[in-house]
DNA sequence: CCAAAAGTGTTTATGATACACCCATGT
DNA sequence: ACATGGGTGTATCATAAACACTTTTGG
């Protein structure tokens, strides 16, 4: 290593906001925290988060330290914002990378390890009180994916591989926060052709079962490659 | 500082991706680069950027290396992306904060110093070989102005305070890449209420003189309160 | 047979696009 | 007078929005 710096270094971590989606309801748009073990803000909730390792890529250090700390697998992933106003970690300075991820399920319960007493979802309208600028950086992390939603097909990664068309209305409802018509909807969704129609239907409801769709990831690519903007 | 972090440290450092805009040809639209100084990359073109300071906030930083290595001040700064990569810089880890910048002219010739021999404007469209990633760096942020100007006014900062609807219809199409339509151009961008038509006009042109308009902030933060999305 | 959600078309309104000529000014 | 870009209106087309009833299924 011909040259080396000899300035000095802050701290470099990564932070992961990740949302999950439980439910229809507005309360059911979770973000996965977890319960610091250790000083400063002991027992205090925050992201899941770490230290970058010296010979580490920042998207790996993200979803290292979300495996370690919460067992969660994420289905997307991406870089937010970097934080580093000198004063944001009582320890000394600390720049953190954050980022946002989805998940498809809540299903595999979060278990604490490592730094984290516990891991939990909490509705993201409610959350508790949370370390650092943690708070501001969910707030970011909501704002970009709520934004996104609008150009970009990444609301799929919030549910299940195969889903109704019914839960996807609700949950561009529950993100854009108004009602939308439900024939308007379908339409414009199903003439976009990036749904895949499959032969299943929905299982054990009260009612008369819905129809499964899948998101066609391919079709996207094909279609954008042609000048097709997602917009909705 | 009753605790601290005993991990290596990468260093951080800023780096600008500033754009300009010349003329009303494509070539004009520019980016700001510096010839550095040092090893390694020495009398290589590079973005202007460097270290952050122990104390500093990462937005200081950008600007002050700006001032630093170009004499450039900036109109419009916003965080581009952290890139990360271990063996991006071959002295060791350095994690780069990047932003991307807009002037409104290039009146002020740059000025090398600092860790710069020399600052200048290059085309786009065109650049010389850049240091590290730095390409990949300037391609981003281009792609990212050329996504934002879409749906935020943010290119009213590439033009001076007073400027012609045709020199802002050219900026939109070389950014967007096709022509637009005169008049459609200029109902749309007038229906919105942003521009405030001044009661001057264009100086020293062969041909009869275009009428001054100016971008009013003021009404765009109002009218973004009431639900208003710019889009064009 | 009742409750609950699934599924389905048409009309209207709004915004986007295409398009060509006269006007003002400086040389 | 001529060359150069400035400035203007209308008709058509495409997409968005509003809106209510019948169907299916399980309990």
């Amino acid at each position: 290593m011909p040259y080396t710096y000899a300035y000095p270094r802050p701290s470099v971590t990564v932070d992961c906001v990740v949302f999950g989606l439980d439910g229809l309801e507005e309360e059911d748009l979770k973000v996965l925290l977890i319960e610091r073990g250790r000083e400063p803000f002991a027992g205090c909730w925050a992201l899941p988060g770490g230290f970058v390792d010296m010979g580490e890529d920042l998207e790996t250090a993200a979803r290292r330290e979300l495996e370690e700390e919460t067992g969660v697998t994420i289905d997307y992933l991406e870089q937010l914002y970097t934080f580093g106003a000198p004063q944001r970690d009582p320890r000394g300075r600390v720049i953190s990378v954050a980022w946002y991820g989805l998940v498809r399920t809540l299903d595999h319960t979060p278990t604490g390890a490592d730094d984290a007493n516990k891991a939990e979802w909490f509705p993201v309208v409610s959350p508790p009180q949370l370390a650092f600028d943690h708070q501001r950086i969910v707030t970011m992390a909501h704002e970009r994916l709520k934004a996104k939603i609008r150009y970009a097909p990444v609301g799929f990664n919030l549910l299940p591989e195969q889903f109704t068309l019914r839960q996807l209305q609700r949950l561009y409802e529950i993100l854009l926060d108004r009602p939308l018509d439900k024939r308007n909807f379908r339409r414009k969704l199903l003439s976009m052709g990036l749904l895949i129609e499959t032969d299943e239907l929905q299982q054990d409801v009260p009612h008369r079962a819905a129809r499964l769709y899948r998101f066609d990831p391919q079709q996207y690519q094909e279609l954008t490659r042609q000048g097709f903007v997602f917009d909705l």
